[in-house]
DNA sequence: AGCGCTTGAACAATCGTTTGTCCAACGCTA
DNA sequence: TAGCGTTGGACAAACGATTGTTCAAGCGCT
């Protein structure tokens, strides 16, 4: 049952034929033309002895791997797990297989990647790393390897997919808003990345266009952990001012982690306090109450990355930034009109 | 900059020697001696340029691509998350490289796996589908290629490494006894799989341990996925006999599902009803009451198999079975004793 | 001095494809 | 019938590494 893997060279053999006459039927290359009685005798050949092409002997001399590299900081938020599988499906349609990079802790972020691209391991990167670290640009680039950037943009105007935070946190905000909060706060994410800059952006916008004081709104950085949530939720009911009566969280994860605070002293979400939160995930509807939020689409975040950057592979596309628009408001239970 | 990549030859030439010779001085292979200084000339001259072997050009000489492949049913799911998390670690150490195998939907499920194992793209695979496709194990074994199932277990008594299901479950129900309660009910996974079936028998032979009737014990299959475990919890609430006051919930998906059952029931927890779920995950306390489960070792169950696979690659383990005992039980606030 | 042995390194084949080049056979026209 | 353009396919050279084999130099020995 288990037989020897069959070469080029077998199915020519059998079909009585040179080896590059085979490679050429069946890599479809017509350049060069072949009879179709031989084409035909190729085929069946080919199938008979179920061949498959040697991809380590066609990618030394094609110097093509058809497999993307793509590292994440961390595979379980939802939000780069629903990223990933975008990019699976992408590449999957486009015949691209997916490398996930370790990152070899203690050696520089730029190893892991550094690694995969010169050893000719793969065609071209995904870079959805948290690290704003300006010297792994540098460094990429250096490497000659095309790469985007998923969920994150650089300075130096790299080929990235981004969401759109702006619009996002205005769809959350807007919805508070409409229910008639006043004082609404932001459990903000990292204010010196480019998702954190952009949701906040779009938090004073909104509370600008609804004829509310931005620069009076309690803002909290929470980073887009549980426990950055919780400590910022904590400082915001600690700092005496009038309390909000909503608040609007950068990530869903974050906002977990403030729905628990708020359980621990007592207030009742959303009687007391309104709570909305941007990305939607399975566990948005796991927690109590079940969350309000912004879906965004993070795996056609995936998607589009993969396929922009097999396009640049191909030297078909010229990159560029994608900037996609959020998907719609899942209202849930967090969210209510102010008690009061 | 972005200077051409240097192979074998621009080292050699630097240094003044044979392609061969710096080969073998390379990749430590000592078969043959070389002169210490001759030795040091090439390894200076390897840095000088920065030399990276082309892993395609080394992996159709030698047959060993250096990279494992993993199927997983789903990214989204914190058990397989962190099973790759583990895989991922472990192949680092070992300095093996991860493909995520995307299972091209329309095909049977085999295909991924053998598209990868045939082209040579993997020295071997892990194998954590939940699919119980028995074809695909013959298949898998047709190819002849090496693989390790991860969190499920086969009849074929393939290599697996998978957890002590009966144990987890008799540390979670002994929780349960040992709090009060004598009505026990469990939420089960898929009861035609190996996890289902092993936490059932746990779940039962914990009751019978405490003197209960397992037979009477109310079993509803709640499979894994939130939808499933909040229809068994509607349908253990619905059947009339007197209620019981706890459950154990074979998966933390599930049990989030029974949970939402529950508040919109009005059961509070854990006052009406103590809820216990195998596998620990950060969602475990992001949902409200944050639940007290039993922490399972996933992610060594990912180290272990791409360890274990390894070894197999290199001819250096025999492969078998390794069975993971739980970790510990991480009580929250989702269990108390009975309100009776 | 001649012989054999060890040592250190070059030579060359090979892995399985792809692809540029070459060549024989054929049919056509003049 | 000679000349010539097409056609269909074989030949052979890469791609960049690994590894078995060969070979020259140097040494000690008789």
């Amino acid at each position: 049952m288990r037989r020897r893997k069959s070469g080029l060279r077998d199915v020519a053999q059998l079909a009585g034929v040179d080896v590059s006459t085979v490679s050429r039927v069946l890599t479809g290359n017509l350049q060069q033309r072949v009879s179709s009685e031989t084409r035909t005798r190729i085929l069946e050949a080919a199938k008979a002895l179920d061949y498959q092409p040697n991809a380590l002997a066609r990618g030394l001399r094609t110097s093509r791997t058809a497999t993307l590299g793509i590292v994440v900081p961390q595979l379980d938020n939802p939000v780069f797990s629903s990223a990933i599988r975008g990019a699976e499906l992408a590449a999957g349609r486009l015949a691209y297989s997916l490398l996930i990079a370790h990152r070899d802790s203690g050696q520089r972020i730029g190893g892991a990647y550094r690694r995969l691209a010169e050893t000719h391991r793969v065609d071209g990167l995904l870079v959805a790393s948290l690290d704003s670290d300006r010297d792994l640009l540098v460094e990429l680039r250096g490497t000659g390897v095309p790469f985007v950037l998923m969920n994150r943009q650089a300075a130096g105007a790299a080929n990235a997919v981004v969401l759109d935070n702006e619009r996002a946190a205005r769809m959350a905000v807007g919805h508070l808003v409409g229910l008639g909060h006043r004082r609404i706060a932001h459990l903000a994410g990292r204010l010196e990345g480019y998702n954190g800059q952009g949701r906040l952006a779009g938090f004073r916008a909104a509370l600008a266009e609804a004829g509310l004081d931005p620069q009076s709104a309690p803002v909290e950085p929470a980073g887009y952990s549980v426990e950055g949530g919780a400590a910022a939720m904590q400082r915001l009911l600690a700092s005496g001012e009038p309390q909000p009566t909503a608040v609007f969280a950068a990530s869903l994860i974050s906002a977990t982690g403030a729905l628990g605070v708020l359980h621990a002293a007592g207030i009742a979400v959303p009687r007391g306090m309104s709570v909305v939160a941007l990305h939607d995930a399975p566990v948005a509807s796991m927690v109590y109450p079940a969350l309000t939020t912004v879906r965004t689409p993070t795996q056609e975040m995936g998607e589009k990355a993969a396929e922009m950057l097999i396009g640049l592979i191909r030297g078909e596309a010229s990159g560029g930034t994608i900037v996609l628009p959020p998907d719609d408001l899942v209202v849930r239970a967090s969210t209510a009109p102010p008690a009061d």
